[in-house]
DNA sequence: CCCGATAGTTACTTTTTTGGTACTACGATA
DNA sequence: TATCGTAGTACCAAAAAAGTAACTATCGGG
């Protein structure tokens, strides 16, 4: 699992979910389908454009399946793929290092 | 483990390891304390600049410690704090996913 | 015939990140 | 006394990422 030549696994998963918003988005599918707004609504610093966009490109990358509804208004829901849900494990173990990381910056507070 | 109002999680470890190069430097220092240059020599793409930069916010975040030797011509060495190590759990996580990621490109690149 | 709703797109601007080059300090060595 | 080597800094430019605001499509309802 280390890097050898230019072939990095770490690397490797950084280019498909690095960027600002593609682990957040990941992690709000988690727990099940969400339309375009439910999404944009969950994380209200997000941009419809950054969030159309990231949302294309983790479909590209097929981690996400995007389910378009021949309706109007528009419905379109997105779902993690069993290839995203196999990122599921990264990021619980991610919730669960900023988990303790965010107990220790509340106790670094208290003891100043 | 979820987001509560606005802490979640996985964005808390994202805040403090987010962007191109955290994780990778992190990585290089996994099996053991390394000099500024070896660092560079071992991500050829980085610039002294970001890398100098980079470092220091790590150790800021507490995640890396920082030794000077008073010698010249200069030597200072960079590893990864307790605090550091407990990432390596994160990291480790990230290596598998990247590393069946890599397979599956590969097998996809092939069946084209 | 205008309005609302959803899920976008487009053009433009700002911010952030990254890169490039030159410069520094200091002692050792030739 | 000029040069080398390490670990940087300083300043400016370029590129990439992100944000802003206005615009689109379509159907149903008033």
């Amino acid at each position: 699992m280390d890097c050898i030549d230019n072939s990095c696994p770490v690397e490797a998963t950084l280019s498909v979910i690095g960027g600002k918003w593609k682990v957040i988005i990941l992690w709000r599918l988690v727990n099940g389908t969400k339309r375009f707004n439910e999404l944009q609504h969950s994380m209200p610093q997000i941009t419809r454009k950054m969030l159309t966009q990231q949302l294309r490109e983790l479909e590209n990358d097929g981690l996400i399946i995007r389910t378009v509804y021949p309706q109007v208004p528009p419905k379109v829901e997105y779902s993690l793929s069993d290839y995203g849900k196999s990122f599921n494990s990264v990021m619980e173990s991610m919730a669960h290092w900023g988990f303790t990381h965010m107990e220790r910056s509340r106790q670094d507070q208290q003891s100043m």
